[in-house]
DNA sequence: GTTGAGCGTT
């Protein structure tokens, strides 16, 4: 299947097209199969319809709606057994914000922050080309009033890692599997050559979310960080992160016959009887079974109430739930520069706030005001519990959460356990207790159905099996890279 | 001409 620059593939026919819209009722547009192995590419879809996740159809047989399966790169949709013919596809998209359901035609996506941006703004125009501006204007002034206030906004990602040869166009294919992108650039001397960095910004913020929250992007057949730039206010970040770790909830006593899949059904019925516009972004199973899990809903404020109702019956047995811990604590470029009193993190709003508000008094406020919702205390029966004990980490953490010193503290600890020579398993297990927003091996947006598989492990290079390159062979990352 | 931790001629 390398297709590296001259493709002397087997003839192929033209491709086959896909008939997908919006909405039954809406505007359908065929989207080309490649013709290679008859899949349908992620891209290809959401260049069509952006921030869409996922395909379904109406099966006559069982008059129930169908879900396509994505590849195991989460990149391509399979056709339906019987073919791609003969049925209107529709979208799924996650509802996130009220503004995205009741948008009658394709994409009055709003352009989203102030774009002063030259460079951005063109590109949206280029997108956009069926949308005139007034239809913008009017769409971004008029309805938006309320939905903006839940909508945080968008701060361009710093890419770092990227192969030299990337280009703008490459960078912005790839993420647009997030969502869509209103920014892509990639930083160049005065030659030209770039600087193997770059700069990307989503268009929604969940779009944001589902970047940050996995760990490692592979991209051009390189493993990428992606990050909110420090030249950024650190509000923003430790906003993104904060989101994104009380965005995570703990799943304990998994069994192993419950699926991601019934875990993930499960927890949005819940979700969205707490919130209706809430959704889940991640759901991460560790594989091997290891009896917990990782889900993230879309809005902090569920993971607090979840944790509140206690535990649920799932398949017949009790599972438990809890807040999980904070992801800096694992980012090294995080704990090193903004770890500190560097920042003045202590009154920053990362910090927990006391025992009083954090027993009574969050319900009443939004998730985007300064007042953050406090991470609970890891529970006992987490698997970082074992560690915590059996590893000689002293003590957990303090009843109010985690102090601004604990990044370094569990670093060290985890130093210790790896040369210690820990069980592996139990190794993962702290690991993926600690690591919040890490998603390990998730990959990318959260295929609707059909998880593909977390194992850590990057698929190849490239959505479209272009760029191929060396997988970076021996480039790990510092700390925990798989 | 090479390279591989980082932080942006908006």
């Amino acid at each position: 299947m390398a297709n590296k620059n001259g493709d002397h593939l087997n003839v192929k026919e033209e491709p086959e097209y896909v008939v997908v819209a919006e909405s039954i009722d809406g505007e359908a547009i065929e989207l080309p199969t490649n013709v290679e192995d008859n899949t349908l590419g992620l891209t290809t879809l959401t260049h069509a319809f952006p921030g869409a996740t996922g395909l379904k159809y109406k099966n006559p047989a069982t008059n129930a709606t169908r879900a396509l399966l994505l590849d195991a790169t989460g990149t391509k949709f399979y056709p339906p057994t019987d073919g791609w013919a003969g049925k209107l596809f529709t979208v799924i998209c996650p509802p996130i914000t009220t503004a995205a359901s009741d948008n009658k035609r394709g994409s009055s996506r709003l352009p989203r922050i102030c774009d002063q941006n030259p460079k951005r703004k063109k590109m949206m125009d280029d997108e956009n080309d069926s949308e005139s501006d007034t239809e913008m204007h009017y769409g971004s002034k008029q309805k938006r009033m309320d939905a903006a206030e839940e909508e945080p906004r968008c701060v361009d990602l710093i890419v770092l890692g990227l192969p030299y040869k990337l280009t703008e166009d490459e960078l912005k294919e790839y993420f647009e599997q997030f969502g869509k992108v209103v920014l892509s650039e990639i930083k160049r001397g005065t030659n030209g050559e770039s600087k193997g960095f770059g700069f990307v910004q989503m268009e929604k913020y969940e779009s944001q979310l589902r970047v940050l929250a996995k760990h490692i992007h592979t991209i051009g057949g390189r493993k990428c960080q992606v990050k909110v730039p420090l030249s950024k206010k650190p509000e923003s970040y430790t906003q993104d992160l904060a989101t994104i770790a009380s965005s995570k909830l703990f799943i304990g006593r998994l069994q192993e016959k419950t699926s991601a899949d019934a875990l993930k059904e499960f927890f949005n019925k819940e979700a969205k009887k707490i919130d209706p516009k809430s959704s889940i972004i991640d759901v991460f199973v560790p594989k091997p079974f290891r009896s917990f899990a990782f889900i993230t809903f879309s809005n902090p404020n569920v993971v607090q109430k979840l944790i509140r109702k206690g535990d649920f019956i799932i398949d017949g047995a009790s599972i438990s739930v809890s807040a999980a811990a904070p992801r800096q604590a694992l980012t090294p470029g995080y704990s090193q520069t903004y770890g500190g009193a560097q920042y003045g993190y202590e009154k920053g709003q990362f910090q927990h706030p006391p025992a009083s508000v954090s027993r009574s008094s969050h319900q009443q406020h939004g998730w985007n005001d300064s007042n953050y919702p406090p991470n609970y205390p890891p529970r006992y029966d987490s698997p970082f519990a074992d560690l915590s004990r059996s590893a000689g980490y002293a003590g957990g953490y303090p009843s109010h959460g985690m102090p601004p010193g604990g990044s370094q503290a569990i670093a060290s600890s985890l130093e210790t356990l790896n040369l210690n020579n820990m069980k592996p398993e139990v190794m993962d297990a702290f690991k993926a207790f600690l690591s919040v927003a890490q998603s390990g091996g998730s990959s990318g947006p959260m295929p609707p159905y059909g998880n593909p598989g977390h194992q850590g492990q990057y698929g190849p290079p490239g959505n479209d099996g272009r760029n191929q390159q060396r997988p970076s062979s021996g480039r790990g990352w510092r700390g925990y890279g798989n």
